[in-house]
DNA sequence: GCCAACGTTGGC
DNA sequence: GCCAACGTTGGC
């Protein structure tokens, strides 16, 4: 089992939408970046646990805790015109871009913002902390899971 | 709104 | 294959 980061904002796709969501569960569709895809096509496994994190936000932060439910599969958004992230140089019979399904597990209320996320030593070495990191998918190591769950527990 | 960091594109 | 130009991300 291993832990993630996936970044949404709010505006867009927030914490809540997706408690608000059918069986609290959604397709984390629109991802467009090679590094991320490969995160999830080749290493998020069903059962995995993911920090949902508000970027653009003001703070930005961790807003909740889901699960993977559902393993790599197309991204359907990639091949309707009338979608924000369609790609047309996306082969139908052997697709570029996939998605995993996750359900939600707990809001962390309330969320833990970056500038508090960055008073932790324990995260000193985390991606989402590394200036100009932009990766939408992040791994997340077990003693960066274990801060952030105590801290969320601590408040 | 600014701008640093980063990824992608395309000319050569 | 190099790299300049460009577009995007995302904190501030």
């Amino acid at each position: 089992m291993a832990y993630w980061l996936f970044k949404s904002e709010p505006n867009c796709f927030s914490f809540t939408d997706l408690v608000a969501a059918p069986d609290r569960t959604t397709g984390w569709d629109g991802v467009r970046n090679f590094q991320a895809r490969n995160f999830l096509r080749d290493q998020v496994r069903r059962g995995d646990l993911v920090l949902f994190y508000h970027s653009n936000a003001d703070p930005p932060a961790i807003a909740g805790v889901a699960e993977v439910v559902q393993e790599a599969h197309p991204d359907p958004t990639a091949f309707d015109p009338g979608e924000q992230h369609y790609d047309p140089k996306s082969d139908p019979a052997n697709p570029t871009w996939v998605q995993v399904s996750i359900r939600a597990v707990r809001a962390i209320d309330p969320p833990l913002g970056l500038p508090q996320l960055r008073g932790i030593a324990a995260l000193s070495g985390m991606e989402l902390l590394r200036k100009g990191s932009r990766l939408s998918i992040q791994p997340v190591t077990a003693a960066e899971w274990d801060a952030v769950m105590g801290l969320a527990k601590s408040q």
